[in-house]
RNA sequence: GGCUCGGUGGCAGAGUGGUUAUGCAGCGGACUGCAACUCCGUAUACGCCGGUUCGAUUCCGACCCGAGCCUCCA
């Protein structure tokens, strides 16, 4: 049975890189879900372009989780590089004590956007002899050969290799930058397994001390992790070639089954209008922007997007999602006494729900969610109240926003300093007593004074609550 | 050069062969002691040129502009 077959689910789409189009999504086994997605290469801090595909592909994580009973999602770590192995070189570090260092906080950033942990996050060096296993196969299968202490895929064993990325050996090697190794038979054969320096990490295999290939650990860990087959494989456009390609040949080539089924690939982040580049030093990690927004609006910007198109990432950009978000917090402070249960929520009608079944439609779903607080600002029922706030709450956490306490969310932020909450409050007494008095020349002063300190005062009937701007 | 993807109002960003996207910012109004919040209303749009069509921002073609990939970059 597939979503499709069940009245109560809604169906799921997906823009499937291989083919270039929407498609139908139908799991081989409605019973479990199986998606890996590219993980970081722990050498340094993740940067936000790192984080667009994690919060995407925990968004669909999260709306599969409600289409299937079981969902088995896979985020690698890439703990032996010849990056990690510079960057241990360049601090006068042991390997293992960057990539912990990095894994940590790795972890500690996606958290802070909200991101739910995968099922699993194999580790390369964890997976070594997977690797050399299915090497040996390759090169059994004739799909591979030894050279000159390298192990090689060849491409040209392959039909259909390009398919993914929709290129022909002979467009590949037009541009002219592959520089030719000259242990390669082809141009475009790719490294497997390449040796170690005494001074570099490496592993006994039957082709000497050494090391893998870039793209190896990511075959290896869904084959040994999910299976042969998997139903979705994501990452970054950028990733498409050579990267997938490749994890097709090698997986394809040693074993039977399809490997992947839907390929989903996001789309690149710029900032302020400009590629994110070392060189332009425009580089902004998620630590340092956690520094200066909530994880929770770096998400919301990131999710204003959809995952296929770009998305200049300026602080313009970060201001509108600040503002958006704290509109919504700010209804459901309104009616924060009104006890719902979002999981009672049928998410399948909803609008938002089937916006991020259409292949993701983050932006459309978060148009619903404006919608919903809407007609709750609306509302003057307390039964229609409980309804619509427990629909936003659901659809809020489907896409992995809204689940903080609306109260502390509006008075809350970044910076600690500023006036404590007590001191606030007493500043708002003061004030009361004033407008009592029909003193409104004191009690605007002390608005004023409180404005000055970033915090905004707002009347009614009920008296008077405080946010920071 | 090859392959791929885009160009929507001040900004961000969906979507559609004919009907308001949405948000942020702006303007007008209601509410308020005044504000804020909220509500109501409102201006600004689909790169350019052709074609198909009763009708195109939406389909087709050319053009201009931009982006990504072409061996280790999400």
């Amino acid at each position: 049975m597939s979503a499709s077959d069940n009245p109560n689910k809604h169906p799921l789409s997906v823009y499937n890189t291989l083919g270039g189009e929407k498609q139908r999504f139908v799991p081989r086994d409605p019973q479990r879900v199986t998606m890996y997605v590219c993980g970081p290469t722990v050498y340094n801090l993740a940067h936000i372009g790192n984080a667009r595909p994690v919060v995407v592909f925990d968004v669909l994580f999260r709306l599969l989780r409600h289409l299937y009973p079981e969902v088995v999602y896979a985020r690698n770590i890439t703990d032996i590089d010849d990056k990690i192995i510079a960057a241990a070189q360049a601090g006068e570090r042991s390997i293992d004590a960057v990539t912990d260092e990095f894994t940590a906080k790795y972890r500690e950033d996606m958290a802070a956007l909200n991101t739910l942990r995968p099922s699993l996050e194999p580790h390369a060096t964890h997976n070594i002899e997977a690797m050399i296993e299915l090497t040996e196969t390759l090169v059994e299968k004739g799909h591979a050969y030894e050279s000159a202490g390298h192990v090689l895929f060849a491409v040209q064993s392959m039909p259909d290799y390009g398919k993914l990325s929709g290129r022909s050996l002979e467009d590949m090697l037009a541009g002219a930058r592959v520089e030719v190794a000259d242990y390669k038979r082809y141009p475009g054969d790719f490294v497997l397994w390449k040796p170690a320096a005494d001074n570099e990490p490496g592993w006994d295999s039957p082709w000497g001390r050494g090391r893998p290939g870039w793209h190896l650990e990511c075959s290896a860990m869904i084959r040994a992790h999910l299976g042969d087959s998997i139903d979705i494989h994501g990452g970054g456009r950028d990733l498409i070639f050579p990267h997938h390609e490749n994890e097709i040949a090698q997986s394809r080539c040693s074993h039977d089954g399809d490997f992947v089924h839907y390929w989903m690939h996001n789309a690149y982040l710029d900032m302020d209008g400009e590629k994110m580049s070392k060189s332009l030093g425009n580089v902004k990690t998620v630590r340092e922007l956690l520094q200066h927004y909530r994880g929770e609006v770096l998400r919301f910007a990131l999710l204003s997007a959809h995952y296929r198109s770009p998305l200049n990432f300026s602080g313009e950009l970060l201001g509108q999602a600040e503002s958006a978000l704290g509109s919504l917090y700010n209804t459901l402070r309104d009616v924060r006494h009104i006890d719902v249960d979002p999981e009672a929520v049928e998410l399948a009608g909803e609008a938002a729900f089937q916006a991020l079944c259409d292949d993701l439609n983050t932006p459309g779903a978060i148009s619903e969610l404006h919608a919903l607080a809407r007609q709750l600002h609306k509302s003057q029922t307390p039964v229609e109240q409980a309804w619509l706030k427990a629909r936003l709450l659901a659809l809020g956490g489907l896409l992995g926003l809204l689940q903080q306490d609306p109260e502390a969310w509006m008075q809350g932020g970044v910076d600690d300093d500023g006036l404590d909450a007590a001191a606030i409050e007493e500043k708002i007494a003061a004030r009361a007593r004033a407008k009592k008095d029909k003193d409104f020349a004191l009690a605007d002063a002390i608005r004023a004074e409180l404005l000055a300190e970033g915090v905004v005062l707002e009347d009614s009937r009920e008296g008077t609550q405080w946010r920071r701007a």
